[in-house]
RNA sequence: GCCCACAUAGCUCAGCCGGCAGAGCACUUCCUUGGUAAGGAAGAGGUCAUCGGUUCGAAUCCGAUUGUGGGCUCCA
């Protein structure tokens, strides 16, 4: 970076582009003001805590129809146990299924045994699976008078959307097994014991149709799979999941804690602190070299900004408010609109660009509370932000490079990044001619940047297409950490951003929302559960213990950490009463990735025995090879 | 926010049908000076989340509050 000037510009960006972080969803953002408050909404205010679970939308598995049945076999014992029940739906879905049900009273767990207990006689049963076809009033009055008006709103709905679509009536069919009828569209395996082995997971509450304005039903959850190995192998799954849990580790390995006094924002211990500024100094490395400028800009800011950006009418009930001197602040939720006032502190020539802004901003949205899940749904974080405003001429050559920034930093993590690139939305800001343009640019980088992508047509931010990140963790979970979206109104034209062009005539530029940790919090709880808390060595809060292995040995091992220690490895000592075999246990349950064993044989000969955390038992290795090796380590950056 | 569950020592958890608050780990002290995942002994540590109610008596029963956890349109 160069010679880029700084210049007056204005600017403003939008709210979702950073979303990718810690928010995943979708990325809108407030200003449009024409858009409907709801879908605004949605990117404030993510809808899972997992993205693993939002990315993952159920996609058609062979198993399905297996899972479906179950889902039936369940609701006819739910039915025997409740006979007033009220059934609302009950698909497969990914891993298992669910059913939906109004109750007379609240499930406990020994109501999901006699459930399940009473599903196993069913399936030993061996009853087949009827399909019957209806006319839509006798298949309406059928569901009437067994009390199930949610079946019957259903169907209502059906027909309703056949109607509106011009087609003809649909056809209403139900399946039978036992004397337990549904309405389903199928298909379902040939009898009930065809069903494989199947367990009842948890019952959990869950509005009719998501919505929160209609009745919270009770639904159950379920997992069934074609044998009992498969069955097992889900259930390791989810206790390995509990295992590598962040929250967990967290408190193991003494990273971060939680309180009362500010839910939903972590207390960084030590530890954790020291992990956040290795990779915080990686990616601030990355952005030196690539020509990224830092900035910080007021997290207390005047709701004025957010009334000019537009985020205010529909933004604020997730910000947090304060008033002073009778004017009404807010908590910033968001970094890009401030960056448009550093553009703006100057005129900005064609010369400037690209301008590369980034800031770590501290952001707090105000997340209703049932939705707070350790780090990776929080209500204060901090997210590697950057705007960078370019040429139209710039995009493509932008994109590439940012591509390259998302590839490279994975790389360090051994993580490989997937990209899918979202279009134009039906309801977008702008014009068209300009979206196609930009898509083209974008398109035309992934192909040449090499990576592979999937497209997502309409899946577009409203004001921009964007590139979304994915990454897959050590147990197979999808997560969105990064987003890359390409702004052509929002901030350029909100904030009425400005350059000056090689003829002197002013220029709208284009800015370019991104960030590729996303959330440092989420970051973390990610990489925590991916490498379940056994860090690589680069990153490890603690890269190494010595172990002393009599009292006797305790100057000399302070004398190795300090050695290590000005070669910046962060190293501790255990100089404390235990054996070493104690030592080596509590170096080992903290994950640290080298035991650094000190007796009577290595100082003689200034050398150290070196055990991993795998186990391995290294030959001695002398103090200085030691630590040009763990040095070298470090600046390698690897996995 | 809503439904359900949970909240006991720093951590993990016992504590039945109300009757003097427990264990392991961690911590402190002492002994032990030991070669690759737990050496031994003693000690300290709790307003049983908070507030209120029932009761002769509440960690225990009831209610509220706060926090945490599982979820909240993969549409018959």
């Amino acid at each position: 970076m160069s010679e880029q000037h700084a210049a007056p510009a204005a600017g403003q960006a939008d709210p979702a582009a950073r979303s990718g972080a810690a928010t995943a969803p979708s990325a809108s953002a407030a200003a449009a003001p024409a858009m409907e408050s709801e879908e605004e909404l949605s990117f404030i205010a993510p809808r899972r805590g997992s993205a693993e679970e939002m990315l993952d939308a159920h996609a058609g598995d062979p198993l399905d129809p297996m899972r479906h049945s179950a889902a039936h076999v369940m609701a006819q014992a739910v039915l025997e146990l409740f006979p007033d029940a009220r059934l609302g739906i009950g698909p497969a879905i990914r891993d298992g299924f669910y059913y939906d049900f109004e109750l007379p009273r609240p499930l406990t767990p020994d109501d999901l045994s006699a459930i399940e207990e009473r599903m196993r006689a069913s399936v030993a049963a061996n009853q087949p699976f009827v399909r019957e076809e209806l006319e839509p009033d006798a298949g309406r009055q059928f569901f009437v008078d067994r009390g199930q008006p949610y079946k019957v709103e259903i169907l209502d709905d059906l027909r309703a959307a056949a109607a509106s679509a011009g087609e003809p009536e649909p056809v209403v069919s139900t399946y039978q097994h036992g004397d337990f009828i549904d309405l389903c569209r199928g298909p379902h395996v040939e009898s009930t014991g065809r069903i494989g082995p199947f367990r009842l997971l948890s019952v959990a509450g869950a509005y009719w149709r998501g919505d929160e304005k209609r009745p919270m039903l009770q639904r159950i959850y379920g997992t069934v799979w074609a044998n009992q190995e498969d069955l097992d192998r889900f259930i390791w799954r989810r206790e390995e999941a509990k295992r590598r849990d962040h929250r967990r580790l967290g408190l193991q390995l003494d990273l971060f804690s939680f309180h009362d006094v500010s839910p939903g924002s972590a207390f960084w211990h030590p530890k954790g602190q020291r992990l956040w500024r290795t990779l915080e100094t990686a990616m601030r490395e990355l952005q030196e070299r690539r020509g990224y400028q830092e900035v910080s800009t007021p997290i207390l800011v005047s709701k004025k900004l957010w009334e000019q950006s537009g985020h205010w009418s529909h933004y604020a009930d997730d910000m947090f408010k304060l008033e002073a001197e009778g004017q009404t602040f807010s908590l910033k939720p968001m970094n890009c609109p401030e960056s448009t006032f550093i553009y703006r502190s100057r005129v900005r020539s064609y010369r400037d660009l690209p301008l590369r802004l980034a800031e770590y901003g501290r952001l707090h949205r105000n997340e209703r509370s049932g939705v707070l899940h350790g780090l990776t749904r929080v209500r204060h974080f901090v997210q590697d932000d950057a705007h960078i405003f370019v040429r139209p001429d710039q995009i493509g050559s932008e994109i590439e490079a940012l591509l390259g920034e998302v590839t490279e930093s994975y790389s360090w993590f051994g993580l490989e990044p997937h990209f899918t690139f979202g279009t134009r939305p039906e309801k977008a800001l702008g014009d068209p001619a300009l979206w196609d343009r930009a898509e083209t640019l974008i398109r035309e980088a992934l192909e040449r940047s090499g990576v592979q992508y999937r497209i997502k047509p309409g899946d577009g931010a409203f004001y921009a297409p964007k590139i979304d990140i994915q990454i897959e963790d050590a147990l197979g979970r999808e997560w969105q950490t990064a987003t890359i979206q390409v702004d052509l109104v929002m901030l350029p034209e909100r904030f009425d951003l400005t350059y000056v062009d090689e003829e002197g005539h002013l220029q709208r530029p284009i800015a370019i929302h991104r960030a590729i940790y996303g959330s440092l919090e989420r970051f973390i709880g990610v990489l925590t559960e991916h490498f379940a808390g056994a860090f690589p060595f680069w990153c490890a809060p603690v890269q190494a213990v010595v172990v002393p292995i009599a009292s006797r040995h305790n100057d000399s091992a302070a004398e190795l950490a300090a050695l290590l220690r000005a070669r910046g490895v962060r190293v501790e000592v255990d100089d404390s009463d235990s054996r070493m075999q104690n030592k080596i246990r509590l170096a080992q349950e903290q994950k640290v990735p080298y035991m650094l064993v000190l007796g009577d044989r290595e100082i003689q000969a200034r050398s150290v025995a070196v055990r991993t955390r795998a186990g391995a038992q290294e030959p001695p290795i002398g103090w200085e090879a030691l630590a040009e090796r763990l040095a070298a380590e470090a600046a390698a950056r690897r996995p």
